[in-house]
DNA sequence: AAGACAATCAACCGCCAGTAT
DNA sequence: TATACTGGCGGTTGATTGTCT
């Protein structure tokens, strides 16, 4: 009983994502969700890509309210205590941290937390023990420079108490987890008005100018039509879905997507009209698409 | 200016767990 | 219950970019 590998790897496109690519897929994710099954999606939606790469590049790249780079002190102190916490365990870490994605936190952290970490690690390990430390077995200062795992969290690298957070710094697991969690909850409030400033700005631009890629299934007659227009679709006019940035499986439901003529409703409004083929600079890729049992199963 | 080296990050790989049949 | 399939995850790779000499 072999495992069949998820794709074909000699028909399928490999390497980084071109622009018509994304345009393709963000377009039929907004509109379909994954259509129930990823590995079918990059045939419905006339991609040359593994179901899997489809899958990753959404996730990490495509989907709404993502952020790259520019990682907060806040958000490095709770990689760094969660790391401590838990290990390599990126997915739930990067849930705590809205609008990245396990794959940033990751390389974030094997590019710069990491060299940090083994520092402060290091530093922590030549610092002789405090007198009431105890059995050195079960310090974990000293644990951190001979043991890989489980972890154990650096001294901060910033005063958290200066950060306005209540309670004294320690050694103690539950008080790392309660400035976690602390920090957590700050973080998650600096996240918000964020998200909202960025979030009304772009509604603001949605709805004074024409936009063909960033605007989320309204049921416009045209990809470059405002999406700011049509009041009979459900979707907001928000420049993405209402969708919580944590949960990988919350795609637009296909039930929203006017039942089983919404395959031919995207393929006549995403893939029929000039402008979307101009963008896309490929029509054999667009008929293929067209004519396709996959797209007529809609 | 050019080559070497380091840093960054998107993407791939392979394994595992959960679910459907 | 056994098997097949899919989604999700962590580890790793490789291309690109930046910095140093």
């Amino acid at each position: 009983m072999g495992r069949s590998p998820c794709c074909d790897k000699a028909s399928v496109k490999r390497g980084p994502w071109s622009e018509e690519e994304d345009a393709i897929l963000r377009s039929f994710v907004e509109r379909f969700g994954n259509a129930g099954n990823w590995i079918a999606l990059p045939h419905k939606a006339g991609l040359k890509r593994c179901g899997k790469s489809c899958r990753l590049r959404w996730l990490n790249y495509l989907r709404p309210a993502i952020r790259h780079g520019g990682f907060t002190d806040e958000e490095d102190n709770l990689i760094l205590s969660l790391f401590g916490e838990m290990g390599s365990k990126w997915s739930v870490i990067a849930s705590k941290l809205p609008g990245r994605t396990d794959n940033d936190v990751k390389n974030y952290w094997n590019t710069k937390l990491k060299k940090r970490y083994l520092a402060a690690a290091a530093t922590e390990a030549t610092t002789p023990p405090p007198p009431a430390a105890g059995d050195d077995d079960n310090n974990p200062t000293t644990q951190a420079s001979s043991q890989p795992a489980p972890p154990t969290p650096p001294a901060p690298l910033v005063n958290l108490d200066a950060a306005g957070l209540d309670g004294a710094v320690g050694d103690n697991d539950e008080l790392l987890l309660h400035k976690s969690e602390q920090l957590y909850a700050e973080l998650m409030g600096l996240i918000e008005q964020q998200q909202y400033s960025t979030i009304t700005a772009a509604a603001v631009d949605a709805a004074t100018t024409t936009t063909s890629w960033s605007s989320p299934s309204t049921g416009t007659t045209s990809p470059t039509a405002s999406s700011s227009t049509d009041g009979s679709s459900s979707s907001s006019n928000l420049p993405w879905p209402a969708v919580d940035v944590h949960d990988s499986t919350m795609m637009p439901p296909l039930s929203e997507s006017s039942g089983s003529s919404s395959g031919l409703f995207f393929g006549s409004h995403a893939f029929g009209s000039g402008s979307f083929q101009d963008l896309l600079g490929s029509a054999a890729s667009f008929d293929d698409v067209m004519l396709s049992q996959e797209m007529l199963y809609y």
